[in-house]
DNA sequence: CTAGGTCCTGTGAACGTTCATATCATGCGC
DNA sequence: GCGCATGATATGAACGTTCACAGGACCTAG
């Protein structure tokens, strides 16, 4: 049998102490304003000293708000662990909370969908909005959310027929960037080790990395790769082309301590015969001798314009009208070189 | 003015739809074998149809019980960022979930202490329990939980006169073992790199090497470092004390990088010359060349005994009588060496 | 002194569920 | 056929809050 555990301080109980009625101690809480200031002053001091708080559940339920965000994680493939996720979600209760929200992890049940578990989240009236990152193309949750018109918010991007609640960092233009970069330190000579997986960032990454290449005039070659393990060997084999590359681009920063041994095995040193760069700024890549040159993700402006366009669809009913696309920062670390 | 979102399907319109009362709809969610096989199965083939959830505010504010564990995300240090945290996060909402619980990150406001945003999830019953990590010996968090008598656990370890209701990796015994490892692949001369942050983990990793040491008879140095900065120079350092080690001893795993460096500059090959292990098996380490060997933390363990922990908790009213000590799993990597 | 406004505060109802309990039907033994 | 137990379903109340509105105090102008 259950512990019965003893209810805490009602309303009730403050507006007794306080010799006013429960409204007032609900607007001393809600709408300040309305009080004349002795009361105001009066009621507020027994809040603070019988350590009452609204019951998030009876102010939910009768106020229809939960004040919480609800965020499906991702799972985590064990070969490219989503090392993002911690300083994302970091982020995002930051930003959530300093908008009064909080965010709930939730994950499908075993054997569930993903759409299925936001259905419950929806039906069962657990969270105000929804949160996504890490969608494809054509993610069967975002089509559901967009049927419902559930509010929601997509790190990621959606695609032009739904609704375009997302926020993304602008992958193409900061591949762009490194390559002017590079291009600024002397390297004419650029190659690109990229991930072969389908994920639609990767390819922005791509498509970036080569409309620098044009733009700049640069010459190189690009390389795929599908695993862990093939990363030596492919690296090996791209430093190996002709034109031999000075830089070497890479679509992860997941990639680098491969590269890095690469680079060594064909007699280079990474950060003196060739420069090497990243995507993603994870923790590590401070870590690695000599440091990434890397691309930093603004976590914390993606969260902020996230939990701002959550809430705007909460309040407003409407979606925004065009997704965000903000610009990741270069890191220049000592991984760069300088070509005469 | 916020938008006047539709109020779902109630228990009352999945009655009204089924010719029963509002209780037996209930039932069939709560206690179906309080019903008659056909009732059974005509409400629940109607719950399905419409989509019908109980309400979680609603059935939280009668039942008391929100089926929600509150967890304060650790500030992440950026110089030593918890790379752990997403890992454990994951096995926490998996092992959560699989109980009917969710987990609701919760972040103290600016300039509020944790202690106190504990206070506002406990006294606005936001949760039936809550989740503590990188808890310190005398955290505050762990007394006022205490006082309380609110459910809790910690990841880690409280001191004696607190609640046991903690779940903790032994890292002392890992590192006895990690010497043991090194002892049978003919290590004699040993070296431990650690980190000197007072945190209660890495007391118990150098504890642990110090047993491990005396018992199998082995000889070597202990050095510390307090920020990144000075791995290479304290590493190098290291490695020239005579006797010279064969081994290197880290205690985490983001030295790793740095004593890898370290090591090639004194012209020694990490998986040739000398060996390196770790501690935590980040997700990096897998990609290091060579990959790390270290102690894999049995994080989905961790969380299983966690959450079986808060329930009982929860359920009994009473905190377990012991913490619980669960062993790290050595991962043997290409950073092993045997010496002959 | 009173009408009319402006604040401020109080009261009943409602949110959707589960608890406690009542009612009803059914089956069984005698 | 009757009393009684058993099991299934129904009813009223309660959880703690906020909403909508009613009421009261106070002030000012006529």
């Amino acid at each position: 049998m259950p512990a019965q555990r003893p209810r805490g301080v009602s309303i009730q109980d403050v507006a007794r102490a306080a010799g006013v009625s429960r409204q007032t101690v609900s607007n001393a809480i809600n709408a300040p304003h309305k009080l004349r200031a002795d009361t105001l002053e009066r009621v507020t001091a027994l809040i603070e000293e019988m350590g009452y708080r609204p019951d998030q559940s009876a102010r939910s339920l009768r106020s229809g708000t939960r004040r919480v965000i609800a965020y499906t994680t991702p799972e985590t493939d064990p070969d490219n662990p989503n090392a993002l996720m911690s300083g994302f979600l970091e982020a995002m209760v930051a930003a959530a909370g300093e908008a009064g929200y909080r965010i709930l992890l939730v994950r499908p049940r075993p054997g569930q969908s993903k759409a299925r578990a936001l259905e419950d989240v929806i039906a069962a009236r657990t969270a105000d909005a929804i949160l996504l990152s890490d969608v494809l193309e054509d993610d069967p949750c975002v089509d559901y959310l967009h049927e419902t018109g559930f509010p929601f918010a997509v790190f990621g991007r959606t695609r032009p027929g739904m609704p375009q609640a997302w926020v993304d960092v602008d992958s193409a233009q900061a591949m762009i960037d490194m390559v002017g970069l590079l291009t600024s330190h002397g390297h004419r000579r650029v190659a690109y080790l990229g991930t072969s997986a389908a994920l639609p960032w990767l390819r922005h990454r791509e498509a970036g990395f080569r409309i620098g290449m044009r733009r700049f005039g640069l010459v190189g070659h690009e390389a795929f790769v599908d695993g862990l393990d093939e990363v030596m060997a492919v690296t090996r084999d791209l430093l190996n082309r002709s034109p031999r590359p000075t830089a070497l681009v890479l679509d992860d920063d997941w990639l680098a301590p491969g590269a890095y041994a690469a680079a060594q095995a064909e007699g280079l040193t990474v950060g003196v015969d060739l420069a090497v760069t990243g995507f993603n700024d994870m923790p590590y890549t401070r870590l690695l001798q000599p440091a990434l040159t890397t691309v930093r993700l603004p976590l914390r402006r993606i969260a902020d314009a996230l939990v701002s366009r959550l809430l705007q669809s909460v309040e407003e009913g409407t979606p925004p009208e065009a997704g965000l696309l903000l610009a990741g920062d270069p890191v220049l670390r000592a991984s760069m070189t300088t070509v005469a």
